[in-house]
DNA sequence: CGCGATTTGTGCACGTCTTCACAAGCGCCT
DNA sequence: AGGCGCTTGTGAAGACGTGCACAAATCGCG
């Protein structure tokens, strides 16, 4: 992941927004506490222990207090901390407090679901675009949004600043319209292509692949198989827990 | 993450493939590295070496060579890794030889989408059934196979053998679903609902949320906008030239 | 007004992962 | 056969992340 830089003076005299420099596993966990903070709102709570986060995001409540601690957290101790203050917190640090539009580059299966999923309006996330090379494709309306055929990019892009772009691509197209992204200013990209992307320094890539996540399950259950015994193939149903095995803490963020 | 419990007995009768214990980490890429390998043997390469075969999956190449150390590796000093002797091991160890069955909970947007990936088939993974628990949806079609209601569960996992249940319902419903697929012995689940599961010791879940990974990236794109924009505190000694600063290495795999 | 219950924030130790650097091994060329 | 260049495999060091355990801080109550 990007390198991050010491800010070049070490002490610096408190900056009221305190340039975080939060460690990457930190944040990549705070979505996730958002997500709880925001369900624990919704149900009426004004103050949560740390205790109750850490369980309501699925982590173990030390983790969960330096990481809060890292932002410089506002929390009360023998009390816990302030729901609403803690969303704004963490809000703010990871800069969701501005509308970020982002561009989804073709539309296929998976491109069509992205383009209806909510999950992403409902972060302060807006799909400002939807972009497609195939003539086919372009015109077709999805949720609202017609899709544009992708050498529209560049004017697309000079009205509205895309901050994020999203590509949904084979792999085979997938470096040629990152170039693109990258050309027109996009320095974040979402890759679902399976595929590595080259890209310029500066620019942030990150990875889904869906057909990865099975392969590690399947290591994983694998694994499992050899251990309680032998069941090569089937694996049938029930097998009794063999109790000596403790496969543990399960429930894992994704990142990293 | 699962932990990993020693077997009880350390110089355990010969299981032939030898179990492999394998860091967290190298298990998150070892699939792609097999994605770069097949990429090579398609194009023709028989062999490859650490360094060609760590840019074609993005990392560097002494991870590379210690993942492959991890597995007992064939690779051949001078020479290189021979391609498919490479391919067959990753495969073995990630379980991949025997074709495991997947059941998809959840036909909606992100369900569809899911159901017409072909990169499952390409990986040894054979979508068995669809559920859904809405009446409306059970019946449909999608790429050849049949949504069924999901209280058939039990009776499709009791015909074939299910190895990994895949949940892209509605968070409200996730929980359920997952003890229902945990009810028929399912032990590795991989979860698109934006929630937290909580499943009993041995059953693996890996979290794909999509809006979180926007949101890490949304973190990136605020920290770079706040470096370049504002001189942050009144440090005398102001940052030297963007240009100095060196975000090298992005490129991520997903995990971890 | 002070005390105890509760909860945060963090120093410290430990485990995991990464990266460097280099010896050992292999093939090829002379 | 011998030497040379190339590449693997790995020891060691350092960076990073995690979790324990406890002091500091705050509230409520007698």
């Amino acid at each position: 992941m990007s390198q991050h830089r010491h800010p070049g003076a070490p002490g610096s005299a408190g900056a009221v927004p305190a340039l975080p420099d939060l460690p990457e596993a930190t944040v990549a966990r705070l979505p996730e506490y958002l997500r709880a903070l925001h369900n624990l709102a919704d149900t009426g709570h004004e103050t949560v222990s740390s205790e109750g986060l850490a369980t309501a995001a699925g982590v173990n409540s030390a983790k969960l207090r330096k990481d809060l601690s890292h932002l410089g957290s506002y929390g009360t101790r023998g009390v816990g901390y302030d729901v609403a203050v803690l969303i704004g917190q963490i809000e703010s640090v990871l800069g969701l407090t501005q509308n970020r539009a982002v561009a989804l580059v073709g539309v296929g299966n998976l491109g069509h679901a992205l383009a209806g999923y909510d999950g992403f309006a409902s972060r302060g996330f807006r799909i400002a675009a939807l972009f497609d090379a195939d003539p086919a494709r372009v015109g077709e309306e999805i949720n609202g949004l017609v899709v544009r055929h992708i050498d529209e990019l560049p004017r697309v892009a000079a009205e509205e600043s895309i901050a994020i772009g999203v590509i949904a691509t084979p792999a085979a197209a997938a470096q040629q319209v990152a170039d693109e992204l990258v050309a027109v200013g996009v320095t974040s990209i979402l890759n679902f292509a399976p595929c590595v992307l080259s890209v310029p320094e500066g620019v942030d890539v990150r990875k889904v692949d869906l057909a990865i996540e099975l392969q590690i399950l399947s290591f994983h259950e694998h694994r499992k198989a050899s251990l309680t015994g032998l069941p090569a193939t089937g694996g049938s149903a029930l097998t009794a827990l063999p109790g000596g095995l403790a496969a543990t803490d399960s429930q894992e963020a994704i990142g990293t």
